[in-house]
This record gives structure tokens, C-alpha cells and sequence, in this order.
DNA sequence: TTGTACGCGTTATCAA
DNA sequence: TTGATAACGCGTACAA
């Protein structure tokens, strides 16, 4: 920050005083516009721009969303952070970006940096070692806005956007299952992480719908990265082989690539050996050696809902606290053993193997 | 912004001053050891967050650095913000992130807010679509640190941090040329935009540097996207046969993969029919049916340099403007007709077609 | 070690 | 339509 033409420096070079000098600025009717032009035109000429800190001090407001992402680079933060930045954008906010790389304490960090910036509210996809969440509530408290997206904390007194993880995982699972498959396993995310939790319910659930027996063995952690994929994998496919899974169902993308890797390198075939499917449609998910099925998460349409929530909490006190669902699709492609239907996204393929 | 306790009510319910509660607070040593904790047991119950906004308003800094991209989910940005994101946080600052959408007006309403807002810097990389930089001089010449960062804007007192773009486009150029290629095109990107205007440059030297004759018919603007590249090549494959090219140098990966698309269509394979390399090592790169030859750019360290140097300027008056640049890799695989050797990395591969 | 006075640049409020 | 004054919450400079 460097010195700056204040609106005291228009107003002595103008002879008028501060108040006029703003309101001119300000677009008040209450101005005649014979002074509004000339008030205008020397603050062009002096190349004066508004203190909007100072504004801000004033009025308690700063039209600044803090938005709290785990990881930048994964696939679904710039989009979402694209969507958010279009809506904050036309409703005259701006965006303070910070990034947790998945570490509680940057986070709780990035919370209270954020409250002491004075942002109008919080957009926050929290990190996955989160194991309590103390600092929001203790903002909550305050009176600060925080909408989850993605990553949610529930009970807690905020709004959540997220896409109904339960009902895809099932989805997709099921479709699985409409395959033939009887032994299908489960890469799970950590559990302290919502979506994971969430997924592993609908991937139950969808067991639990078509009387498929499952042991937990047929269960195991990978994260939610490539690395973590490949590990889980190579457990599984370790175990005897009458307990090996004949199709993966994966928490995510990244997992589901790992595992495929992992499934190559034991000289197997995708899906004819063993079917695996995604969750994320990360954009190398079609470029696979066997394309993989999965669920397209619109990151894009989930920043925008949760910013008009948040915006609408900020604007209008009575906003209800409430959790929000933004629809997924199902990509059908190949790694499942379907058949790839014309377009790709039919919902309905039944392939028997 | 909601109300907040404050020094004052600190010091009120502790009937000390103010300055005592901000010394405190500071970790000033001129305060009783006392106090200090009598001061912090109060904040701390109190739930006191420091209001960064009026002590920016005192100090005159807000430890905030502007970032301004053109497109938040282009491969490169998430990669760049993030090394902006790890300096930045190191250094006590946060990021203000703006997002022009490739759009000028935009762009220049981002660096005006961003100049209202007072921050202490701003870290930009242009959109296609500027043709002038009049918003960029008038910010500079009021004493705003700004550093470019991978699309510059050059002799405008703003230090810049890119990769060698010349340099990069010369050196994939020239392993094309080494594979005996004699018919050899451009896509180009839009000449506004530096980084097209020095890709093309190097381009052209390795040509001249191997006295490889060519029509300006063989450099055709694809812009920096798929589509661009697809009707770009449809252009080349349309000219007479004997004027076709045998490999195509691409501005970008988006854009060779894009051209990579009408050669197939074309019923033409790669690299036997038609080589190409593309510019960026986008994450797709390998995926493609012919793995793209390509340069790795490296986003994550660019975003690190830019951010290192405007903090530079920030904190030091005398730091020089001046451009930096980054080392880029050559990445070899088939698309450009080499046996791939064995890490995929060689840089002197030379094969005969 | 602690406290007082003032100013940062703006808007709200009330008076003219 | 315009202006004077106070206030936002904090740090600087100086005094006690």
C-alpha cells in the first residue's frame, strides 16, 4: 500500500468538502450535477482510487468471501472456485483463496485469518485429517457465515452443497451389480472425510438392496489418491483367490487409477478379469486404457450453489441453514464390461459376464 | 462482518488501556509478563479475533496479494496458484484471486478492485483478448508492485516470470527437425498473447537454424484450444497433397490434441502419416492413443518465482524489475515418431523416418 | 511498564 | 444541496 489521493485531496483542490466529494463519487442523487462532474473528472485526473479499507472499517462490511480449499490441484477445486468467483462476482464480492494442502492446522490457521480479515463469510471444503471442528463452530458462533461444499461438517449450523454421494455411490454400484458381479469390493476413502463415509454407505446399501454377501475384507482403505489405489489393489489381490473381488467399485478417480495400474501389473484385464469403476470423472478417467465408468460431479454447478447460499445467508438474516444436493450423472464407459452405449452416459446398460 | 470484541473491551473489563491489551497482544517485550497473561486468558475468553482491516487501515499494508488469471481451470493456473499460495503463506500474506475469464473489461475491473482494496501486490497473467495495457501503467505508476507471470506484459516496469517460451518452441522444434521431418507446420496462437509470439519465434529459428525452406502457408492460427486445433489442421490436411505438412509444431497440447483429432478423422495415423508435438504436458498428454511429445512446463515453480519476486519488490524498495525464467523438459514420447526410450525424458533421441 | 492523544480514509448523522 | 463532526478499531509517538 502505498500513498494514495484521499477524498480529503479532491475536496482541497476542489475547495468542498470531504462529504460532497464522496457522495459525488458515490452516485447520491443528493449532488448537484454541475459538482458531480467536476468532482468526477479531477478525481480521474488525480488517478484516485477509493480506499476500500477504509470503507470497509466504516460500514463492518467487506464484500470479501473467504473460501478454504484442501487442495488447489485437484481436478474439482478450480472448477468449483470458478464457479464460486462468477457468482461472488456479480454480486460485488471478491474471493481470498486459501488452501489447507490438507492439513488441519493451515486450516484452522486459514479460518482465523480469514475472521480476523473480516470476511463477509466462509466457503470451506474442509481437509481430510479433520478430525474436529472447533474453529467453526467458534466462528459460527460469532456470527460469521460459513457455507461447506463438497467436504461438509453437518450439526453444526451451516449450510452444506455437496452432490448426494450416498445415492451415486449406490447408483453406480448397482450398476455393478446389474453386471452379474457377486464378489465386488470396495476402495474406501478415510472415513473422517463425509463423502468417503458416504459412498461406503451407498455401496452398502446397494449390497444390502441385491442380497449380495460382502465381507469386510472385500473393504479396505485407499485415500483418495492414485498411490493409495494401487496399495489397496495389490491387497486385495493378495488375498486367496477365492476371496479376490471380481469387480472394484473406488471412492474416486485418482483411486480407481491406481487400482487399474495395480490390476496390470498382476497381468490381469480390465474389465474382463476384473470391472472397476470411478467416482469423479476426472478428465483422464475416458483416456484409460479401458475407459473408466463413473460418476461426473458438476464442481462447476456445485461453487455456484454454494455461493448463492452463502451469498443469501450474508444478505438475508432468516436464510435457512440447509443442505444442498446438486445431481450427478453416470458415465458409462468400459471399464465396467458395458458395452459403450452411442453417447456414453445411458443410465440403464444390463451386460451379463 | 458482524460485531466483534474489541481492544477496548478487552482493556475495559481488565481496567488497563488499550495499548497495553495491543502490546500484549503483539508480543511487544515492554509489557509485564503478567499482564500478558491476564491480557491473552481474557482475548482468548472473549473469543477476540484482531481486526485486520482498520490495523491495514493504520499501517498502511494489508498483506495481501492480488492474483488476477485469465482461466482458473486451464491445467497450468491450479498448479501456479498453488506455488503462489505455498510462498505467499510462508511469507504472512493472503491471496485475493481474481478471475478475468479471458475477458479485458474484466480484467481491468479485477485490478481496479484489487487497487481499491489496497493490496500490496498483484501477480497477473493477461487475457488473450488485451491489446492494451493503459489500467497496468496507471496501477505501476502509482507505486503497485505488480510481477507478470507466465503471459507478461513486457517494458512496462513489472518484472515477469515465464518459461523460456523461444527458447522451449525452438528446442522441440529442432528434435522434430532431427527426426529428418522436411515439410514441418505451426498452429500459432493468437500474436497478441507473448507467449504465442515467442513460441512462433523459436519455431521459426530452429527452421532457419537447419535451413528448412517454408511457406507462411504451413503456420496457421489455431488459437490455444482443442477446437482451434481441430479446425486449424482441417485447414493444413485440406491443402494439395504435396504441400502438406509431415509434422505439426503445436502452440499448446490442447491444441495438438485437437489436431491430433482431424488427422484420425483424416484416416491418417500418428506419427507415421503425420508427427506431432504440442507445448505444455498437459495431464492428457500421455494418455492420448499416441502419447504426445511435448514440454513440460513447470506451473508449480513459476508460481513460486513470481511469488517470491513481488514480495521482493514489496519488502525491499530497491529490488530490481526485471524477467525471469523458468527451465522447461522436453518430454519425448510417440507422437512424434521416436522409439521411447526408456524414462520417456531423453533429450537427444535421434530417429530416421 | 503503562497510558494519552492522534490519525489512518471513509461513511453516518445531523445541522445549515 | 452542502458541510461539520463523530465514529469504525487499531498502531505510532510521545509522555508519565
Amino acid at each position: 500500500m502505498t500513498k494514495r489521493v484521499t477524498l480529503k485531496n479532491i475536496a482541497d483542490t476542489l475547495n468542498i468538502s470531504m462529504m460532497t466529494v464522496s457522495r459525488a463519487l458515490n452516485n447520491n442523487p443528493n449532488v448537484d450535477e454541475t459538482t458531480r462532474k467536476m468532482v468526477l473528472t479531477k478525481a480521474r485526473e488525480l488517478g484516485y482510487f477509493p480506499n476500500h479499507i477504509a470503507k470497509s472499517l466504516v460500514v463492518a462490511k467487506t464484500q470479501t468471501i473467504g473460501v478454504v480449499v484442501p487442495e488447489i490441484t485437484h481436478s474439482f477445486f478450480p472448477d468449483a472456485i470458478k464457479g464460486i468467483e462468477e457468482i461472488v462476482y456479480q454480486a460485488g464480492y471478491n474471493i481470498m483463496l486459501t488452501h489447507s494442502a490438507e492439513n488441519t492446522n493451515r486450516e484452522i490457521a486459514a479460518i482465523e485469518t480469514l475472521a480476523s480479515r473480516r470476511v463477509d463469510g466462509i466457503l470451506a471444503s474442509v481437509a481430510e485429517s479433520d478430525t474436529e471442528y472447533q474453529i467453526y463452530r467458534q466462528v459460527i458462533d460469532m456470527g460469521l457465515h460459513v457455507v461447506f461444499f463438497d467436504r461438509c461438517v453437518y450439526n453444526i449450523g451451516a449450510s452444506c452443497v455437496s452432490i448426494d454421494d450416498e445415492e451415486s455411490a449406490f447408483k453406480i454400484t448397482e450398476h455393478i451389480i446389474r453386471h452379474g458381479y457377486k464378489k465386488i469390493a470396495h476402495l474406501r476413502g478415510p472415513l473422517s472425510v463425509s463423502i468417503a463415509k458416504e459412498r461406503l454407505n451407498g455401496f452398502r446399501r446397494a449390497l444390502r438392496k441385491y442380497k449380495i454377501s460382502y465381507s469386510d475384507k472385500l473393504i479396505v482403505e485407499s485415500g483418495f489418491h492414485e498411490e493409495g489405489g494401487f496399495a489397496a489393489m495389490q491387497r486385495l489381490l493378495g488375498l486367496p483367490k477365492k476371496e479376490r473381488p471380481r469387480a472394484v467399485v473406488a471412492v474416486n478417480d485418482p483411486a480407481a487409477f491406481g487400482a487399474m495400474k495395480a490390476i496390470k501389473e498382476a497381468g490381469l484385464r480390465i474389465p474382463e478379469d476384473i470391472a472397476i469403476v470411478g467416482f469423479s470423472d476426472d478428465i483422464r478417467a475416458e483416456l484409460m486404457p479401458a475407459p473408466l465408468t463413473t460418476v461426473r460431479q458438476p464442481a462447476y454447478e456445485v461453487g455456484k450453489a454454494a455461493a448463492r447460499k452463502l451469498i443469501a445467508h450474508i444478505e438475508n438474516k432468516k436464510e435457512s441453514v440447509e443442505n444442498l444436493t446438486i445431481r450427478t450423472e453416470l458415465v458409462i464407459r468400459k471399464s465396467c464390461g458395458c458395452e459403450i452405449p452411442s453417447n456414453g452416459k445411458s443410465q440403464n446398460s444390463e451386460v451379463k459376464t
